[in-house]
DNA sequence: GAATTGACCTGAT
DNA sequence: AATCAGGCCAATT
């Protein structure tokens, strides 16, 4: 087998499957988009996917996949345009807030079905997260 | 065919 | 808490 393997770009498919399931004014990272399709695939995965979109870039909402800063790694495609089109609010730092505007991951049914692993829980409320266990 | 960069993330200092 | 360095897989030159 050559270097480039149909395999290697099954992981696109993936993760375009994923990126597709982003909802409507929300965001997610790419380290989460390459934890949702897992095997082995990670966020500098995830973004070569992406920009490698082509034509498809109008059928995949790659706008709403930033990174885990909550900027925009992107340059000259106007994604931050197009998140305030959504409906995304952006901070003084060029930044879009991930505590509003994050996404949870995909409903464990719809992963499931289509043999994605769900999104671990994130720790991002130090106030509430003391013990809520019982 | 090898080396470097890349739409990055996590961990350590 | 912020900054530095390393690592990961794939595409490009």
């Amino acid at each position: 087998m050559s270097t480039t393997l149909r395999d290697e770009r099954d992981y696109f498919e993936r993760i375009y499957t994923v990126t597709c399931q982003v909802p409507h004014g929300k965001v997610a990272t790419y380290g989460d988009i390459a934890t949702i399709v897992g095997d082995g695939c990670d966020a500098r995965i995830v973004g070569h996917a992406l920009g490698a979109l082509g034509s498809r870039a109008d059928t995949v909402p790659w706008q709403r996949v930033i990174n885990r800063t909550g900027g925009i790694s992107t340059s000259g495609h106007g994604q931050r345009e197009a998140l305030e089109a959504e409906g995304v609010t952006f901070d003084e730092r060029e930044q879009v807030r991930m505590d509003t505007h994050h996404w949870t991951g995909p409903s464990e049914d719809w992963a499931r079905a289509h043999g994605f692993q769900p999104l671990p829980p994130r720790a991002g409320k130090p106030a509430d997260a003391q013990m809520r266990l019982f």
